[in-house]
RNA sequence: GCCCCGGUCGUCUAAUGGUCAGGACACCAGGUUUUCAACCUGGCAAUCGGAGUUCGAUUCUCCGUCGGGGUACCA
């Protein structure tokens, strides 16, 4: 089995065009085929290399890897244009001498479709006429001519597919300044690499009973097609910028898993057949079949993307998490790089961080009131907890300074001393935990007062509530 | 206009010619609790419409409707 991955380079990685590569590389995998990747880029206006290079790094950002390739389309032309020579020898295809801006009027004043006024001028012409011209030097497109009848194929998602010929049009496969259709390169591209299976976008469905004669005419044996849904946005209509990011360099920009990524992009238009939802590459590798392929199109749902994440989040390795974290808060200058170092440490507070993040962005947000020095207050949290009262809230303060000192820094203790001192003062305790939280992180939320403590350690907590007390007397 | 594809909770989906139409995200309520999450429990919520076939259709057929794709000397 083979198959490929095909983008045209004229953009970033779409959403859309990452789904169909994840699925190539899911089947391939599955089957122990072989994947190509090949580079549109015949469209010389609108490809360049930059935007190659994106697609590259999406590709490899989500773990899609290609046994073939790249290969670039535009590599292929020689026997591309050969291949419609081939056609017009055999007379499967003609020379178009027409004006297209003549011809397009012409044809919408006869209701007709261009392809088919060019045919009659063809006709008109006669072959004698027509090689007579081509000789003298006179340009010219070639268009394939359609057989009459039908051309019917077999699609994996969509079954039978059938296509009066008189609706296909006699497509243009050498333009008229010698360089190939996309329908041409690509028949002429997937026959070339042996291509037995092509799955695409349901976009190309209507080009594919061009692309099964192409095939027929040039004698080269059919690939089996599958042409899977579109995605959608959230309002039910085709994905677009509006719909916030579409490219999947975006969502590694917004934090997000490559693992999380896959996962969501193959429940697009495919299910297990179970209940599964979070599934690893491998389970996906394993479970994955054409025939569990959806033809119904599907929106796509950042909030469950969100939340795929923060499952994987959970079950990613520490020391990759770690690495993200570094990076995240590189920029931050009372960053404590060495607090690193200690793997136990980091592994603990891992641990409490990890529940309450559900992207790279917020877990290195959780992590940075525990690796960096310097504290961002928010505003609200010390609006409530500090600002409201400020003579009590310093009083807590200090009195928890008082309550901490030689207790042992354990969850436990710590824990018994600031109750039995909210006894003592006759609040809940409640009372004291917010304004400590707020000198100790700066937020609002945060993970447990206790698990902060102990974190954090009895030096850094004894300067912060310091700083904190300051902070208060200073407003 | 013409050709083609599609339509199960708001969203992703499961299922079958006979089920209480199941699960997940989101949402709501409760539990836990020092906050926010996480977690646990419960709840809300769907077969696009109309015919036909059938003892019985969400499932099969037709029509309609809505959405999408194509209809280029774009890919």
């Amino acid at each position: 089995m083979r198959l490929r991955f095909a983008p045209s380079p004229t953009g970033y990685l779409h959403v859309g065009g990452a789904r169909t590569a994840v699925f190539n590389w899911l089947i391939a995998r599955h089957e122990g085929g072989v994947l190509v990747l090949r580079i549109e880029d015949t469209d010389r206006a609108r490809s360049d290399d930059e935007h190659t290079q994106v697609i590259l790094d999406g590709l490899g950002w989500l773990g899609v890897d290609w046994d073939e390739g790249p290969f670039f389309q535009s590599e292929g032309v020689e026997r591309h244009r050969a291949d419609a020579y081939r056609l017009l020898a055999d007379g499967n295809a003609y020379r178009d001498f027409s004006d297209p801006e003549a011809v397009r009027v012409e044809a919408q004043e006869r209701g007709m479709h261009p392809s088919r006024v060019a045919r009659e001028q063809m006709q008109a012409l006669g072959d004698e006429e027509s090689a007579r011209r081509a000789e003298a030097g006179e340009p010219f497109a070639i268009r394939l001519l359609v057989p009459d009848g039908e051309t019917v194929f077999h699609d994996l998602v969509h079954g039978d597919m059938r296509f009066g010929n008189e609706d296909i049009d006699d497509l243009v496969i050498l333009r008229s300044d010698g360089t190939p259709t996309y329908n041409l390169a690509v028949v002429s591209d997937d026959a070339e690499m042996l291509i037995t299976h092509v799955l695409r976008g349901d976009d190309h469905l209507s080009n594919t009973p061009k692309q099964v004669l192409l095939y027929r005419a040039l004698g080269h044996p059919e690939p089996v097609f599958a042409h899977v849904p579109l995605i959608l946005g959230s309002d039910g209509r085709k994905l677009s910028k509006r719909h916030g990011a579409t490219a999947v360099g975006d969502y590694a920009k917004e934090g997000i898993l490559p693992e999380a990524m896959t996962n969501f992009l193959a429940l697009l238009g495919w299910s297990p057949g179970d209940d599964r939802e979070l599934m690893t590459r491998d389970e996906l590798v394993e479970a994955f079949h054409t025939d569990r392929l959806l033809k119904s199109a599907s929106v796509f749902d950042t909030e469950k993307l969100a939340w795929l994440n923060g499952q994987h989040l959970s079950r990613h390795p520490d020391q990759e998490l770690v690495g993200h974290i570094r990076a995240l808060l590189d920029h931050e200058e009372t960053f404590r790089r060495d607090l690193l170092d200690d793997t136990a440490w980091v592994g603990e507070l891992l641990e409490v961080i990890k529940p309450r993040a559900r992207t790279l962005d917020e877990l290195a947000d959780q992590a940075r009131p525990f690796l960096c020095d310097e504290l961002h207050f928010d505003e609200k949290a010390v609006a409530k907890h500090w600002e409201k009262d400020p003579a009590s809230a310093m009083e807590r303060l200090e009195a928890l300074i008082e309550a901490f000192e030689g207790v042992e820094w354990s969850r436990k203790a710590l824990e018994t001393a600031l109750r039995s001192r909210a006894e003592v003062m006759d609040v809940g305790a409640g009372k004291l935990i917010h304004p400590l939280r707020v000198s100790l992180t700066g937020n609002m939320a945060s993970p447990g007062i206790f698990d902060v403590l102990v974190m954090l350690g009895r030096e850094r907590v004894a300067s912060r509530m310091k700083g904190g007390v300051a902070r208060i007397r200073g407003r």
